[in-house]
DNA sequence: CAAAAAAAGTAAATCGATTTATTCTGGAGA
DNA sequence: TCTCCAGAATAAATCGATTTACTTTTTTTG
């Protein structure tokens, strides 16, 4: 007798040892009925002397079906996004999926490899959460494919599939209402030139919901190329010759970016100018002054999205439907009221 | 001819439209060279009319091989996990892996769970960063199964695997030599109480670096069970009655409970109490007063823990190294010098 | 030009599961 | 006792690739 050197035990290893067949075994493991309690009994013991674990990935195979779902972001870095994947795990896991997180860290074109890759896995259905730039790269090869999908954070204009973000207007117009009614006259909106559509709607529904309510307001727009280093020397630049009287970050960096350079200029937040962020951080409460801002609903999109995409792959073929999930704007300290200096804008109490 | 609804062409559905075999399409797929290049460039075509990739998970059934790296952090939602898992997934896709992230959110149950799983899928490697309790339930599951893996971040006792950690030792221990030689006498920790290996490093480095250049210096060691909320709670019954000159967190959190609790208080920082913390982020530049903290090399641990890997992976067995990558005291303003007043710790203004 | 050697190609086995189609049991009913 | 049938069990086919072992073709060489 030959000794194998066998590396696992397959299931027709466990077949020998309780001397029945693999479609037996197979049976007994899938919790099929129809095997007799004797057999049921052989195989389950034999599985625990063998301590066998069957190949997810061979069984995949077989049944056709890959039981996991991927997931696609921007980045890992953020804490939205950790957030957002990290409930997605645990929802996917519920589930009976296994979640696979890839990031294209901002790049069009890892987007597009990795969404190829997911379709090449055959997974069962993929989130993706489209880099700033709308071409839509990946949610084009998700449309060609035919992939099941869903798309979340940024919309891409004229997909196919589900949508699930953050309501970014009505959000975005609560902070110009609050902001004029705290009396500001003068915003500056402090945002990201490259065409990102959250950024763009976040700045559009601001400025139409301001002036709809007041006349009398100026709303300044500054665009960063570059997310780190380009926002911050704009920024300078313009806080050399204006003097709003708060400032509306439109994505988190800029809101650290804003604070930073306050202070590097000695101005007094939010006693000289007041500070709104969209997106918040845990360490927004704990800076000088805590940073208000719009809490996105981490949560809710995840949830949403995987609850569609589920239906999706359970055969769901309706028409794609676009989810906006509403937002909390979190008060804290770095906005203030100020007097309107206005005489046509008298504001009453 | 039956017609078939065939989803996606397979090996087969390309050999019979280039007109050779299956083995040769493989061979071609492979870049084998033994396949004349009429046959060569008949099978390219077939690929590309019929748009054919192959299934990565059949093949690697057939080759006994995955390839596959998987990664399991305790939270995706920290800055340092996202970054070290971020990096990993670049490092891996140039060794031609894919990387597979799972987070184990801080439960030793999940851990277990998790590594067992990629045990089923047979991945090549597996990185674990456990989760703080230090019973290391997912080290004992890889080395029990004789997994291959590398341990990051928290060392787990007693593992016969390679390990990559921040040189917390030394961090703390220049901590110590930064606080003192600015004339703090009296120094707070602030940590977590659970047995995390690499709290309880940093405090001891701190202690006996302290210790050992000046006798003088009072350290009190404050350690909540809970990250967010206890913390906060235990710092504030602290200075109620305490009047350290300085504040040391050994953990994230903990520095932002510090500042906002020193907010809460009117204490000033740094002038009325400074403050050092363990694991820098980006916020801390940009808070007032910006904060002195210890960056961790997290570039360096994923670089050296996955080359670990890979030569583990290509069959280097050779005894377990434990690998200690040097952190850097990034120093901002909310460390400052203080006159050492020795007698009986009268506090000044 | 024929035989030997080398190169190229392929049918079939294989990886580890599931599913199909078939065979084997053990009773119930005639 | 024999037939028939439902219930269990299994051999073999299958998923989509790779590898092995063998056959065919081409080239080299005596």
């Amino acid at each position: 007798m030959t000794e194998k050197a066998k590396n696992r035990p397959s299931i027709h290893d466990v077949a020998k040892h309780a001397a029945v067949s693999a479609a037996t075994v197979s049976k007994v493991l899938r919790g099929v009925t129809t095997v007799k309690a004797a057999n049921s009994s052989k195989v389950h013991l034999a599985v625990k002397e063998l301590d066998y674990r069957m190949d997810p990935f061979a069984s995949d195979l077989r049944r056709e079906t890959r039981r996991i779902i991927s997931v696609v972001v921007p980045e890992l870095e953020s804490e939205f996004f950790g957030r957002l994947t990290s409930r997605l795990e645990l929802l996917a896991e519920e589930a009976g999926y296994s979640l696979v997180i890839a990031s294209s860290h901002e790049s069009e074109d890892r987007e597009r490899q990795l969404v190829e890759r997911m379709h090449d896995w055959r997974v069962a259905g993929t989130i993706l959460a489209p880099v700033r730039s709308e071409r839509g790269t990946g949610g084009t090869v998700m449309k060609n494919r035919k992939m099941t999908g869903v798309l979340v954070d940024r919309v891409v204009a004229n997909s196919s599939f589900d949508t699930v973000t953050a309501d970014n207007a009505h959000a975005s117009a609560e902070v110009a209402r609050t902001l004029i009614e705290a009396g500001h006259r003068h915003v500056l909106l402090l945002g990201l030139s490259e065409v990102s559509k959250n950024v763009r709607t976040r700045i559009s529904a601001f400025k139409q919901e301001a002036e709809s309510i007041c006349g009398e307001v100026t709303i300044d727009v500054l665009l960063a190329e570059d997310p780190s280093t380009d926002s911050r020397t704009a920024l300078a630049q313009y806080l050399d010759r204006n003097y709003p009287s708060v400032v509306y970050s439109l994505f988190q960096k800029g809101t650290l970016t804003a604070l930073s350079e306050f202070r590097r200029r000695g101005i007094r937040c939010p006693q000289d100018i007041s500070l709104v962020g969209f997106d918040d951080a845990e360490w927004m409460q704990a800076t000088y002054p805590s940073v208000t801002s719009v809490v996105q609903p981490i949560k809710q999109i995840a949830e949403h999205a995987f609850s569609r995409l589920l239906s999706r792959i359970n055969g769901d073929s309706g028409y794609a439907v676009c989810r906006l999930e509403p937002c909390l704007l979190q008060q804290r300290e770095s906005l203030i009221n100020v007097e309107p200096v206005s005489l046509h804008q008298v504001r009453i109490k």
